[in-house]
DNA sequence: GCAATACATAAGTGTGTGCTTATGTATTGC
DNA sequence: GCAATACATAAGCACACACTTATGTATTGC
């Protein structure tokens, strides 16, 4: 179930702070490892958990494997997260807000 | 951290069994037990990590405790996705719908 | 071919997680 | 008060998970 390898794969704050830096733009697996205090097999093993939850994906050039967002897993997450629209007018006050400041 | 709380509680297909029960009305720890093979201590665990992730919150009512879902926790998602909404386009009909939505 | 680089995989280890059974706490109705 | 009901907590256990070190595989440049 992808659902499930989403959410597990999210369940780690070193795999999210990894997609965090890949939404800034695709990087190579040493690229990721600046500044991150990690091995290298962790995050090999790291990148290949957020590839089966299709929250990354892949593409070899050369030597290196450059990562990127996948927006298919973000789009499992809003999908699940449209089955529970009817809660969220009580907040939807602050979810505008939010959103408009993303926009900026 | 909140966020780490909420993603680690969906992480579990059980919690998020519970979760979608609840979507469906608020209900008592027995109630939510019904006719999902889990027994009453798990249950109730279960319920502790919902709890704590702000997904789920509970109100005593005599001998029962009622619980359904805090949109607390599904405004902390939502939030965390609109963070990635740049790689959205590539799935924009889904997430059309999910915009609409929270504009009502 | 061969050394160097970039990454993946294997195997082992400590810790966290979800379950169980047993027991504790709170509320109700008599 | 006391039995019954509803739920929470404690303790123990099997398994999953994130890490480590060691090794394997793929690509590059000479």
């Amino acid at each position: 179930m992808i659902e499930n390898d989403i959410f597990k794969a999210l369940a780690d704050p070193t795999r999210r702070a990894i997609f965090e830096k890949l939404a800034n733009g695709r990087l190579n697996a040493s690229a990721l490892r600046d500044g991150m205090d990690i091995s290298q097999p962790a995050m090999s093993q790291h990148l290949a958990v957020l590839c089966q939850a299709h929250l990354v994906r892949q593409e070899r050039q050369g030597r290196f494997v450059n990562y990127e967002v996948d927006p298919d897993g973000l789009a499992h997450i809003a999908g699940w997260l449209a089955k529970y629209r009817a809660y969220w007018p009580a907040r939807i006050d602050a979810l505008k807000t939010l959103l408009k400041d993303m926009d900026q």
